[in-house]
DNA sequence: CAAAGTTGATAACCACAATTATCAACTTTG
DNA sequence: CAAAGTTGATAATTGTGGTTATCAACTTTG
């Protein structure tokens, strides 16, 4: 992974200009979840290269594969984020992430888990997985694990 | 699991109208890969309490949860059946379903594999997660395993 | 310090996914 | 054999999810 990728350089508008689409469109993929930008001290977001191919991703999602946002955000919490942290079974038991079906984990706070003190924006849960197209691989691996 | 929940007895127009919609959209589903009807020799719909179980649950994912149809089929595709079904390292290089992401396992014939000979509408990776809730309970059963 | 850009929030817009109506040909039912 | 129901396919309808415009308040930039 280049280090440069992950660095936020670009501001909301430049992000918007590069992705062909509109400033207002970018905060509602955050707040619905699917990104999460990087926010200077002052609460101005920047993006890196990697959030700005994760929004093409989400976009390609929407536009060519027709699914809805509520969709994406489903399949996202179908990510087994307990598996890839690997947390222990406390902290499943008090973990709203574990049992939603219908947000991402990195939505939730964790208090009381592993992920408590993890930065969602830098989890692999978080930024592996972005591409689409990689949750089934991503459970290929994990369940060939269990054979 | 009862049996008589699985018996194939109303007609489309019945099952329609349990359902409170109407005849064509029924169709849809089924031709959009959600619904495996049973079907007489006649070629008719024959659909069981099972069934229309189901159907309600996809028209909460759409009505309630807002997931699109094309959402809806890209969760179903993630759903492990080559695990469901342990199928074999060549069954799997082989199966369109292994690799696709968009569509359900049971939309795909399954040429060459241990799929090959079973009833799509009777394996358990068609049935038993037709409840929209419980397909990540199945992988936290399966990925559980690899730890 | 003025111009340009950002913030969150609300409201307006519209493309189109989801649903339904309609059709002729065919099957089932009594 | 007539009435009711089903078939697949096509076309029409409509509700709304996704996008954008606009706003006043605030921050950054040069």
């Amino acid at each position: 992974m280049d280090i440069s990728k992950e660095e936020p350089i670009y501001s909301i508008s430049t992000a918007a200009k590069l992705l062909g689409i509109s400033v207002p469109t970018l905060r509602v993929y955050e707040k619905e979840g699917l990104i999460i930008p990087h926010k200077k001290e002052s609460n101005q977001r920047l993006y890196s290269q990697a959030d700005l191919e994760r929004v093409e991703c989400i976009r390609r999602a929407i536009n060519e594969k027709k699914i809805s946002v509520n969709g994406i955000k489903a399949i996202y919490s179908l990510i087994p984020c307990w598996e890839v942290v690997n947390c222990s079974q406390e902290d499943r038991a008090v973990c709203g992430a574990y049992n939603s079906e219908d947000q991402p984990c990195w939505t939730f706070t964790h208090p009381n888990t592993i992920c408590e003190s993890k930065s969602c924006r830098e989890c692999e849960v978080y930024s592996d997985y972005s591409n689409c197209g990689t949750i089934k691989n991503l459970l290929k691996n994990i369940v060939g694990k269990a054979s």
